[in-house]
DNA sequence: TGTACATCAGTGAACGCGCGTTCACTGATGTAC
DNA sequence: TGTACATCAGTGAACGCGCGTTCACTGATGTAC
């Protein structure tokens, strides 16, 4: 009975991956309905079968995005733990780490994306949105449950902003320096744990 | 004998402020050769008389974009200070401020545009790299003198990271309230200074 | 001061190209009997 | 089991459009005498 829908369905998900990985690493504008197609081993044409429109694929495609990264982050975080990290630092190191400094294709959409997202339509506008409080609420999670509001959201904007600070220098020298003290500040001044 | 020098060099430091707002209000892709040369009031012919290119064009506007903010931060940052804010509490409440939060199209050009820096051309990367470190420069000149090595990149960070996180969730309450508690929580941390 | 000429900032039509979207078609898959 | 038919995922040509860039030209400004 779902033989038929199962076809589809796998190549519509072929589809929404390969465009989660090109808007990380294009940018929204960056990424042509044509590439992503062809990508996923498909022409063109039959893009409108699959979505109402490239907006519409934009939405899931940052969704897709989010829970991957989300899922990558807390499997990573979660080894660190088993080797004796805090939840909190074990999100700062791995979070602010040189591999996700490289990563950006397969790496949080929030840092890869976050500038042009005011600049997006409502719909991809309200994914963003989502994806934003997610990662707050990720920040949340890793805290104290006595933190004060709003320090998880004062925590993220420094993850956000160091990684793409980072970026913006280069995956050299330079931009790793700049991790580093950001994780070492972070960890000093939240992670009440000794280190490892 | 520089009559006419000059008005040439009028036409193109109007060319390039125009796109110097139009980066950061649309991002470097939203905008086109055309566009500014409408804006500026002048067909887009011309353009070619005055940039190599528009990469060119993009190099000089996100430098202009620059220093204009960064005189704007300095300017607003020295009432603050005439009113009794150290420089770091100044910076801190100038640059999260609810004003530049909507502010985007005269604010910061790190903010409005790091995440789309790393996809540039290397001549525009370059540009952005000065812009990055020029942020980081303007943070440690607010700091203690004893200030760790790498505390301003840190803190930078999180200045790009709160605007950008709160510009994507809206100029509304929710992205005043990301503002309003990463203001608190650096000038908690930072500044030494009792309140004004 | 006035005329003839040179300079040059800016114009507007045109180019090749790639974009998002549409649509008539193909050919493989699954169903009916 | 085998044949005839219906379904439907994917193809590829075509569309209108806007982009960055080029270039022959215009007309205003400044210079020479």
């Amino acid at each position: 009975m779902q033989a038929q829908p199962n076809r589809k369905q796998l190549t519509h998900e072929r589809i929404v991956e390969v465009a989660a990985r090109a808007i990380r690493r294009a940018g929204f504008q960056g990424v042509g309905v044509a590439d992503i197609m062809k990508e996923a081993g498909l022409t063109h044409g039959g893009f409108y079968a699959h979505f109402a429109s490239r907006d519409a694929l934009l939405c899931e495609a940052l969704e897709k995005a989010g829970s991957d990264s989300a899922a990558r982050v807390a499997k990573a975080a979660a080894e660190r733990q088993a080797r004796g990290a805090s939840a909190f630092r074990a999100l700062v190191e791995n979070y602010l780490s040189d591999s996700h400094l490289g990563a950006t294709e397969s790496g949080c959409p929030v840092a890869a994306l976050v500038s042009e997202m005011p600049r997006q339509s409502r719909a991809v506008g309200n994914a963003a949105i989502q994806r934003v409080r997610a990662l707050i609420k990720t920040v949340q999670r890793s805290l104290a449950p006595a933190a004060a509001a709003g320090e998880a959201a004062a925590i993220a904007s420094q993850l956000v902003g160091a990684l793409q600070l980072a970026r913006a220098l280069g995956n050299n020298p330079e931009g790793k320096a700049l991790l580093a003290a950001t994780r070492r500040q972070l960890i000093s001044q939240y992670d009440r744990t000794s280190s490892h």
